[in-house]
DNA sequence: TGGAGAGGAAGCTTT
DNA sequence: TTCCTCTCCA
């Protein structure tokens, strides 16, 4: 045995000694077979499918290069080959070898390499915004036969693309969001537009608008997110060019949709002739945590990879479920089992947890969102006044349905200084200062980027009117269908006055020549910096600061730096774009060549450094604040930040302490889920809450509001249905257990391992008595502190001397500045607040008889919502951190005001 | 061309 | 309530 198999085998006996019985059972499945593993939440799923991969390479000597992973993230694939790298760092084994990804960035490489055999060759992504603004080109150049067309119509066929009222006078009375929203699902089945158009049944109103939209795509070299999936998959299934996978591995399967399961099956053909290397699949998933069927995926795979593979196989899919619960305590699984239970059809689920300890669930019902966000902080600020520290403010989250939800839950942590972030990585790359340099990033990447030229054409204000801008865009989109000729060059001849139906001004003349010449002097500049995407060997150093120069010129020159300059958080948005763009490595995205394949099938990569780097962060690289490490830096004062986030973005995340609020009838289950969703829909609803629930490791609050909202707005009447049968019943609790007795109180501090309070040191029975009391008062608007100086004028001075007491405020206070609220939040408050905010003093509280001070919801121009997400978490205390103080756009986009309103700057 | 003000709609999750 | 869109006017 050569030794580098003994070292194989040693990494592959710890890991395998590593796991549980039924992990083991997966991990070691035969490798020629098709394997589904049911991992509920908290089974180790992460765990086992890195092991599965592994044992593949180590076990199976399948290469890393015939892998496939697909994940539901980008991050989700990092983490998985960043744990891979661990596990095998003592064998010759090369991760980076393995083609992990999401199903969309795989598509896209492949359809990069081998595109050409569809005729597809140098095409970009559509973003969202990118496929929005040609889905309305297309509404707004319809000829007057088309409108004739559409106008005759019957109802049925257009009804459900009407826009609802108001905006009759656009697009003809169409909401292009609804358009889009069938398109894309047209897509996710795997149905393109010509076989749409000839199926017997068919809207004639969407395969009019779907033929239009494609056509106007490909005019445009552009493949939106659909797309990548769906010519992948007709390349697939036409060219062998896949056939060298010898295993395909999907996570998260409960959320692919028809298109990637064909995907699936497609990357799994595998060998032409040797039987062992076709159809290799495993899938790890668990239908319960099913939410993103808004995005078509569909639970529904499971049983159709089962059947699919029974047709071609003698012996059935090996199953494998994972029971052993390795997160939450018992109460936590019996809780979200009792309300999964309430679903029909759904096969039983008994999760084992491996933590003796347990706490009952806390539940609460308030009158109002902002009612509920004081709710949550007190129980968060009582956590955090328990001596000796068992939670820190990172070992905590709240979870939402809904964006917009976080809105109260933002302004109370504000006003009572609770540290706190967003989970959402994506929302730093939807900024507009953001959008706008990648914008002029991508027109002087490619000369035929037409959507972004008519983004950055008169952004920033460059004076040209309005009807400039539409005769330069219809002559643009003439100009250039099919890459007939390029944007630049057009627009360089209506420069020339080389076209009679654009009348230039001198002004304008003037204005666009310099905008031209500026994408032509940094094009000389992106030129020279090609020789670093070859040559690894170059200076590093040298090649950030040419990276770096070319980035400042753009910003510079394309009067964005002049734009943002007012506002520091835009400018250090862009700077971290900067930085991401100097640090980014260029990573060879090729492929094995397939069996039976040439040197000549291989398309070369001929994009250049920009225009990679746009790739690179097309599928939203999402870098999210790293809860992990708030206690390092030998500085055990930063206690983190309590994550908020939508329930969505808390997939795969786990804290011992979740907050879920909002358990009312409109909010989870979501309004429109019960009003047009059916009773799928609600089912979608409560595994969402199944998702929420089952992140909490420890303890678990959750509450809702009834209220009547304001002027008849948002009326929330009644409890979310899915805590019907649920309330009143032992399974939960209105108060903390844990504080009730020392017995239940050493249990959390042992179930957290932490050092157990003497009885002498702490005032427990005190301690809960003003827990329960203060509760009502509190909400209702009475002042409240908790912390050492409170404590002491209602107990013995003795007894709280020379004690560990904690408490939020205190742990705040150790730190002169307010953390995670976002580096200028003092900014983003209305004078008026200031001097509430600035001095730090002891209490965390309103004082007496005085209302708190008037936050009133940012209203962008000048105010944001504090919302912090900082990846560059300032190390050293001479600089703040850099925050991403989010645009308006994106963020009334995405918190919308339901009800959720600033607290009343007014006094009753 | 662009800012101010009026009027009306509104809600969700994301590659 | 908030925000977006449209219209009007300087």
């Amino acid at each position: 045995m050569s030794s580098s198999n003994a070292a194989d085998d040693a990494v592959l006996a710890n890991l395998l000694a590593d796991l549980n019985p039924n992990q083991r059972l997966a991990v070691t499945s035969p490798a020629n077979g098709r394997l589904q593993i049911i991992a509920g939440p908290g089974t180790g799923k992460t765990k086992v499918l890195t092991s599965r991969v592994a044992y593949l390479m180590l076990k199976e000597k399948i290469p890393a290069h015939h892998i496939i992973v697909t994940t539901f993230t980008k991050k989700a694939a990092n983490e998985l080959t960043e744990r891979l790298e661990t596990l095998l760092k003592d064998t010759a084994i090369d991760v980076s070898k393995i083609l992990a990804g999401t199903f969309h960035s795989i598509c896209y490489r492949v359809l990069m390499i081998y595109g050409k055999k569809l005729g597809i060759e140098n095409y970009n992504i559509a973003d969202d915004r990118d496929s929005d603004h040609i889905l309305k080109e297309v509404l707004s150049n319809l000829g007057g036969s088309d409108v004739d067309f559409l106008a005759g119509l019957p109802d049925e066929d257009t009804i459900q693309f009407k826009a609802n009222q108001g905006t009759e006078k656009k697009y003809y009375g169409y909401d292009t969001k609804k358009i889009k929203r069938q398109i894309s699902k047209l897509k996710s089945s795997g149905i393109k537009y010509d076989t749409y158009e000839n199926m017997a049944i068919h809207n004639k109103c969407l395969s009019f608008f779907y033929k239009r939209y494609q056509t106007k795509l490909q005019q445009s070299c552009l493949l939106d997110f659909d797309d990548c999936l769906l010519y992948c998959n007709v390349l697939v299934s036409t060219y062998p060019v896949m056939n060298f996978v010898e295993h395909v591995l999907v996570d998260e399967f409960q959320d692919t949709n028809e298109i990637q399961l064909q995907l699936m099956y497609q990357f799994a053909r595998g060998h032409p002739t040797n039987k062992q290397m076709q159809d290799n699949v495993t899938i790890v998933g668990d239908p319960d945590q099913s939410i993103y069927a808004f995005r078509d995926a569909q639970a529904i795979n499971f049983e159709k990879m089962s059947e699919h593979y029974a047709r071609r196989y003698p012996t059935p899919c090996n199953i494998v479920s994972l029971t052993d619960n390795y997160r939450s305590t018992t109460d936590i699984l019996v809780f979200s089992e009792t309300v999964m239970r309430q679903q029909q059809k759904r096969i039983l689920k008994s999760l084992k947890s491996q933590i003796d300890t347990t706490f009952k669930p806390v539940y609460y019902n308030l009158t109002s969102p902002e009612e509920e966000a004081k709710w949550i902080c007190y129980q968060i600020e009582h956590l955090m006044a328990l001596p000796n520290s068992p939670f820190r403010f990172t070992d905590m989250s709240v979870l939402v349905r809904a964006a917009y939800q976080t809105r109260a839950i933002e302004n109370e942590f504000v006003r009572r200084r609770i540290p706190y972030f967003m989970i959402r990585g994506k929302a730093f790359w939807d900024r507009k200062e953001v959008v706008a340099i990648l914008d002029y990033m991508r027109i002087i990447a490619h000369d035929n980027d037409r959507v972004a030229f008519l983004r950055t054409i008169n952004y920033p204000k460059r004076g040209l009117g309005e009807k400039t801008i539409a005769s330069i865009e219809a002559l643009l989109e003439r100009e250039t269908i099919s890459g007939r000729e390029s944007v630049y060059k057009t627009l360089q001849q209506i420069v020339d006055n080389e076209f009679k139906e654009v009348k230039l001004t001198s002004k304008t003349r003037q204005t666009l020549t310099s905008f031209l010449k500026m994408i032509s002097e940094a094009r000389v500049k992106l030129n020279e910096l090609n020789i670093y995407l070859k040559n690894d060997s170059i200076d590093q150093d040298r090649k950030a600061s040419d990276v770096a120069d070319l980035f400042k010129f753009i910003y510079s020159r394309s009067g964005l730096e002049h734009e943002f300059a007012n506002d520091p958080n835009q400018d250090l948005n862009v700077k971290e774009v900067e930085k991401q763009l100097c640090e980014y490595k260029y990573k060879e995205e090729e492929l094995p060549l397939f069996h039976g394949g040439q040197e000549s099938d291989v398309a070369e990569d001929s994009r250049n450094y920009l225009a990679r780097f746009i790739h690179s962060v097309g599928f939203y690289e999402t870098e999210e604040e790293d809860r992990s490490h708030s206690e390092e830096n030998g500085n055990k004062k930063y206690r983190g930040k309590v994550a908020l986030s939508t329930i969505h973005g808390s997939k795969g995340l786990e804290w011992p302490v979740v907050f879920v609020p909002g358990l009312s009838e409109g909010l989870l289950p979501a309004r429109f889920a019960v009003n047009n969703g059916g009773p799928e829909a609600v089912d979608e609803e409560r595994r969402c809450f199944y998702v929420a629930t089952t992140r909490a490791k420890t303890l678990l609050y959750m509450s809702s509001y009834t209220s009547l909202g304001s002027g008849g707005w948002n009326v929330i009447e009644n409890v979310s249905r899915f805590l019907e049968r649920i309330r009143g019943t032992e399974h939960i609790t209105d108060f903390q257990d844990a504080f009730k007795s020392w017995d239940s109180l050493r249990k959390l501090y042992e179930v957290v391992n932490k050092e157990v309070p003497t009885k002498e040191s702490f005032p427990l029975q005190h301690f809960n008595k003003l827990y329960e009391g203060r509760l009502t008062p509190f909400i209702k608007g009475e002042s409240f502190s908790i912390n050492e100086e409170s404590f002491r004028k209602s107990v013995n001075d003795n007894v709280m001397s020379g004690i560990g007491f904690t408490s939020a405020a205190m742990e705040l206070n150790k730190k002169r500045r307010p953390i995670g609220l976002g580096a200028n939040i003092k900014k983003q408050l209305k004078p008026s607040m200031a001097p509430q905010m600035k001095p730090f003093r002891p209490l965390i509280t309103t004082p007496v008889g005085q209302r708190a001070p008037p936050y009133r919801p940012p209203s962008l121009k000048s105010n944001r919502a504090p919302v912090s997400i900082t990846p560059a978490i300032s190390s050293s205390n001479t600089n703040r951190a850099p925050a991403y103080i989010p645009d308006r756009k994106s963020s009334s986009q995405r918190r919308p005001n339901l009800g959720n309103r600033a607290p009343s700057t007014h006094q009753k």
